[in-house]
DNA sequence: CTTATTGCAAACGGTTTGCAGCATT
DNA sequence: AATGCTGCAAACCGTTTGCAATAAG
């Protein structure tokens, strides 16, 4: 992706243009997997050693809030446990946070029937567990309704 | 579960059968869904004012490590961020703890089809990730064949 | 020229750690 | 009696925030 594409993305946002975005969009299309703010600010490190961890962040948030990037895990809420052992699926309120638990034997069996047709190569599996986001039902919002 | 069930859990993995560990497991028994450590202290407040929240983490760790309980969302590791914006999967290797992505539209489409037909009450679907926890195909591993 | 963004440093919240005292075995 | 657990407080680490300086539109 070029340069220009990344400005037209953020101009797009009707975010402004600062080398910090271009950059950090740059390196987050650069590094490979799922990098962190830290990756982020190393892989910046030789070419724009000035830009701020601090700013790093701010950068993110704003990608996130506009639709630009995903976050995948989110290291700011608490650990939750569970006493429950078996296997189990979650619901994320995306509002809240709030996780809870989701069983459903329906789903394993479609899936592992799905995945016996279709073995990922070179993998094995052993437990599938599905992450369901999403939020409370608008129990029937007046504006809604058509 | 009575306080006997649990004093056996501990002894059975080798713990220390201590009043802290009793009232924590408690409490995660009691508490609905995924408390987290500050959860399980506001629960004991009342009748175990003096248990330490460094307490509590600590034998909430030692339940993990020990297979009592599970971690659901770790909080400590650094958030990461994706700029693949197309809904994707996760592949968990259990050996060596990597992340990899693993797209599929074929599951997306089972799993929209099938949640159509089964909706969760009171929960309104954003988006559906699936965690593939497994390991390498053991590819004719030397010390299991016979 | 106005407003948003940056950099910096300080603050924050959740979690871990070191150590002396204590409880469990 | 020996070991391992607890409590406490300090330290840690990732992330956020307040604010003055700066750059983008």
């Amino acid at each position: 992706m070029t340069v220009e594409e990344i400005k037209e993305k953020l101009y797009a946002r009707g975010l402004k243009v600062t080398p910090q975005r271009i950059a950090t969009y740059q390196a987050l299309l650069e590094l490979d997997g799922h990098p962190t703010a830290e990756d982020v600010k190393n892989y910046l490190a030789k070419n724009y050693p000035s830009i701020t961890l601090g700013t790093i962040y701010n950068t993110l948030n704003t990608f996130v809030n506009n639709g630009l990037i995903k976050r995948i895990k989110s290291g700011s809420e608490s650990t939750q446990y569970d006493v429950v052992l078996e296997s189990h699926h979650h619901l994320y309120d995306t509002v809240s946070g709030r996780i809870s638990d989701y069983y459903d034997e329906g789903i394993k069996d479609l899936l592992e029937e799905y995945f016996r047709e279709h073995e990922i190569p070179g993998f094995e599996i052993e437990d599938i567990q599905i992450d369901i986001f999403g939020k409370p039902a608008s129990q029937r919002t007046e504006e809604n309704e058509e």
